[in-house]
DNA sequence: AGCATCCGTTTGACCTCTTA
DNA sequence: TAAGAGGTCAAACGGATGCT
C-alpha cells in the first residue's frame, strides 16, 4: 500500500519536532501533542516503522522534523504543544495546499517525498478557458483527436461497436476502449496519429494559455499559482531524489520584496505526450541577478486511453532550492554541518 | 450515486556503469 | 565488448474524496 509510506513520513516528521532524545523513545507511545491519530493508525505506524523497508523513510522524516524544530525560520528549539495530523482527507475547492501537519495551529507543513509534481488541474481550469469545455483534446485539436480515434476504431473494428465520431463516445464506449487499449503498444498508424495529436494539443494549448494571461500582473499571479505560492507561508519537509528537502514557501508579499517578475513564457513542446513548457524570468534584487524557473505541463489521459477527459499535470524542472520564493530552512546549532538526512543511523528496537 | 478532480504510485524505456 | 545491474525519468495508471 502506498498510503503506509505516506503515513510513516507524515507521522515521523511530526514526532521529530517534539524533541525526543531518540527515535526509539519517540515511538514508545503516542505523544499527547500529536492529535487526530487514532490507536489503530498509531499501532500500524509503530509496527511498520520497524520493517527494514521503511527505516530509511522514517529516519529521513524524523530528521526533517528535528531540523524544523531547531531551524531559525522554524520552531527555533521550542517543541510544539499541538501537532494536528490531516490524515487522509481532502480540502474543499481547487488548488488547496497539500498540508499534512499543522503545528501549534500556525505552522503549516506539507510532507513531500520524491515528487516533482506541483499540481494537477482540469485543463480548462488551468488554461483559463471559460467554463467547462468538455474533453480538452477535442477542444484544442478536434481534427487530430478524431484522426487518432478513427485509426483506433478501424484497428479494433469487429471487437467493439463504436460510434464514428469521437465526440459521440458514451461512457460504456470509453470503458471498453480503455480495456481494449490497455497494456499494449500503439500500432504504427495510431502512434503517428497520437504524435500529431500531442503536437497540436501542445501548440494550441500554449497559445490559449498565453492569451488567458494577457497582462504582466496576470502572468505573475499565474507563476505564483504554478509554484503554489499563496497567502500563507508553509513548509515543505520531505525529500527529492536522495536528498532531504526542507523549504519555507513564502508569500507574494515576501516574493515582491526580493524579486521582480520579468515574464512568463509558455510553448508547446514536442514530446511523447501533449506537453507545454513554461519558463519564468525573474530579477533577484538581493543577489543582483536574473534567474529563471522552468517547468512543464502534461495534458494527458488520467485513467487510461480515451477513458475520460484529460487532465493537466504541472511539473517543476528547476531544483526546488533555486526557485525564487522558496527559502532553504536555516539550521542553527547544534545541527548545522550535518544536514545529511536519510542515511542516518537508527537505533531502533 | 456517479463523475470530476486531486494526489501519488507503478510501469517501462533508456541510459550508464560494472563485470567477466 | 557484451551482458547484466542499477538508476532515472517520462508516461501511464488508479485510489480517494468532494461536488452536483
Amino acid at each position: 500500500m502506498a498510503s503506509v509510506r505516506t503515513e510513516i513520513t507524515e507521522l515521523a516528521t511530526g514526532l521529530g519536532m517534539l524533541g525526543f532524545d531518540s527515535p526509539a523513545e519517540a515511538i514508545r507511545r503516542l505523544p499527547k501533542q500529536l492529535v487526530d491519530v487514532d490507536e489503530a493508525v498509531w499501532k500500524k505506524f509503530v509496527s511498520a516503522v520497524d520493517e527494514p523497508s521503511h527505516r530509511v523513510d522514517f529516519a529521513g522524516a524524523f530528521r526533517n522534523g528535528q531540523v524544523f524544530l531547531e531551524a531559525k525560520d522554524g520552531l527555533r528549539g521550542r517543541p510544539p504543544l499541538l501537532i494536528e495530523w490531516k490524515g487522509g482527507h481532502r480540502s474543499p475547492s481547487h488548488d488547496q495546499l497539500p498540508i499534512d501537519l499543522r503545528v501549534d495551529r500556525v505552522y503549516l507543513v506539507s510532507c513531500k517525498y520524491s515528487s516533482k509534481i506541483l499540481l494537477n488541474a482540469a485543463p480548462s481550469n488551468l488554461f483559463a478557458a471559460k467554463g467547462d469545455v468538455g474533453d480538452w483534446y477535442d477542444f484544442v485539436a478536434p481534427k487530430q483527436h478524431q484522426a487518432l480515434y478513427s485509426a483506433v476504431r478501424t484497428e479494433i473494428a469487429g471487437r467493439i461497436e463504436l460510434p464514428p465520431f469521437v465526440g459521440d463516445l458514451a461512457k460504456h464506449h470509453r470503458a471498453e476502449l480503455k480495456v481494449a487499449l490497455a497494456s499494449r503498444e500503439w500500432s504504427a498508424e495510431c502512434a503517428a496519429a497520437y504524435q500529431d495529436l500531442a503536437v497540436e494539443v501542445g501548440r494550441i494549448t500554449a497559445s490559449k494559455w498565453r492569451k488567458s494571461v494577457a497582462t504582466k500582473r496576470q502572468r505573475e499571479a499565474l507563476l505564483w499559482r504554478l509554484l503554489r505560492i499563496g497567502p500563507a507561508p508553509y513548509y515543505v519537509l520531505g525529500s527529492a531524489k536522495d536528498r532531504s528537502l526542507r523549504l519555507l514557501v513564502t508569500t507574494p508579499w515576501d516574493w515582491r520584496r526580493r524579486f521582480e517578475f520579468r515574464d512568463l513564457e509558455m510553448w508547446g513542446e514536442d514530446a511523447g505526450q501533449p506537453k507545454i513548457g513554461w519558463r519564468a524570468t525573474v530579477r533577484d534584487h538581493e543577489a543582483c541577478e536574473e534567474t529563471s524557473v522552468d517547468g512543464h505541463v502534461e495534458v494527458r489521459w488520467s485513467h487510461g486511453r480515451f477513458a475520460q477527459a484529460p487532465e493537466a499535470k504541472v511539473y517543476l524542472d528547476t531544483p526546488h532550492t533555486q526557485v525564487p520564493g522558496y527559502l532553504h530552512l536555516d539550521v542553527s546549532e547544534p545541527w548545522s554541518g550535518q544536514m545529511s538526512g536519510p542515511e542516518i543511523q537508527l537505533p531502533l528496537s
